[in-house]
DNA sequence: TTACCAACATTCATGAATGTATGTAAACCC
DNA sequence: GGGTTTACATACATTCATGAATGTTGGTAA
């Protein structure tokens, strides 16, 4: 029996490891306090100790991940810079793809996440994020758009909705597909054809080198900026 | 009060289609039998002389409706055809994804689905219907690949990982955006365009008049072929 | 060493959902 | 037109998750 305090945090994240992959494995409320606290090896009266309810517990286990959306949108939310919109955007979320793939915590909040989508519980959250996103990836086109940087064949809300779809498609068919195909090689693949696509200039896409195009002015700024707005969302 | 054999089957129906509403709305842990049944205008008593249990309701409710990924499953999957594999894919998805628009009922199953994911009553049919979607896709790429059709920078598995990203990604986006653009429209144009750029010749994606490429031969004939398939699948 | 408090464990009350058993009125059949 | 079956409604038993109340023990400060 552990009374001391740093015991305390360690119990209080058994129990968050153990909700996580609780959730994950049979939904958010298929799975009991019960079996939660049983599995941290402590009883449900240590998991009312440590939280409130149910929905505490969700929150916590939000709060101490940075989910791959949330990600982007810390790497992109600030609009000083004057470097390409697009590269920007891409090099973020290339970013996001492979610290994704290693971080089987992120990948498990993700799938916890949407499994709530109906669910009075993440229904708030899980739209609010996906609003902030798409709102910030249609400003993002907009500007590419002003820029003269987006192809006359898309509208920003074109290329907006098509990004998404990417992105967003990309992480669910990975994980339904069981981690099929290497993700953040096949998403940088994906993701610099889709952008060079949206290209006025059509990005040079002709050149089959496999690796896309060559790297733009800017590229190294967003990624130091990406950087940046990243270390100031993880919790500490 | 009704008694006669064809209002039972009427009852059976409201049953139905209040469960598809409370699914789709509140989830389908969430939404209760009792729920269910007050909604349809029954008590629960008339809920169980229909059905054994929940989760043969939520079977019922699958079985009167045709799924996107089923509707393309059925539109391509005879082998038969010395057609254009990539424009039968392309066809027979776009045609789906024009029902889906204008099928209140389809989209709410598929959102059920969807969130059934973790929850351990449709996580089997939903990795089922995804493995089989994602091997036909496969076979498709390769039937392309064999075929001299597939440009020599994707390999088979990489197309068809894109191209399933960019169907299921472009459903569940268009959902979560609350219908936010014209589905079959946005989604017509990134297929073409997706599709295109896998194509070994490009397919004359450079031309920008925005409906992609012309028309190759052998698209009537998958239409065709997609609407024979699709009927032989639809409930009687 | 004593008193107190943090960190749990245990027990209990409550409500909610499910499933089952029984009641019943209308329809159907001969 | 009387019995039988269909198609429900009603009532009840059971299970189960939650949350609150209470009990217990080890650490810690005075």
């Amino acid at each position: 029996m552990r009374r001391r305090k740093d015991d305390s945090e360690q119990t209080r994240n058994a129990i968050l490891d153990a909700a996580e992959i609780g959730f994950c494995d049979r939904g958010y409320a298929a799975t009991t306090l019960e079996m939660i606290s049983r599995a941290a090896g402590v009883t449900r009266g240590a998991f009312y100790w440590h939280f409130r309810d149910k929905a505490e517990l969700l929150a916590a286990l939000h709060a101490r991940i940075l989910l791959p959306q949330e990600q982007i949108l810390a790497a992109i939310a600030d609009p000083d810079g004057e470097q390409d919109p697009l590269e920007l955007l891409s090099c973020a979320g290339i970013e996001a793809l492979r610290q994704f793939e290693v971080d089987e915590s992120r990948q498990r909040m993700f799938r916890i996440m949407s499994d709530l989508g109906t669910g009075p519980e993440g229904r708030e959250v899980q739209s609010r994020l996906d609003g902030e996103l798409r709102g910030l990836t249609r400003r993002i086109m907009q500007r590419a758009r002003d820029q003269g940087l987006l192809h006359r064949d898309f509208t920003p809300h074109e290329a907006a909705v098509f990004v998404q779809v990417t992105f967003i498609g990309l992480l669910g068919e990975w994980l339904r597909s069981d981690k099929g195909f290497p993700l953040a090689g096949f998403g940088e693949k994906l993701v610099r054809r889709q952008l060079a696509v949206l290209r006025a200039d059509g990005g040079g896409w002709a050149d089959a080198g496999g690796a896309g195009p060559r790297d733009p002015p800017g590229r190294g700024q967003a990624a130091a900026q990406f950087s940046a707005g990243t270390a100031a969302l993880l919790p500490d």
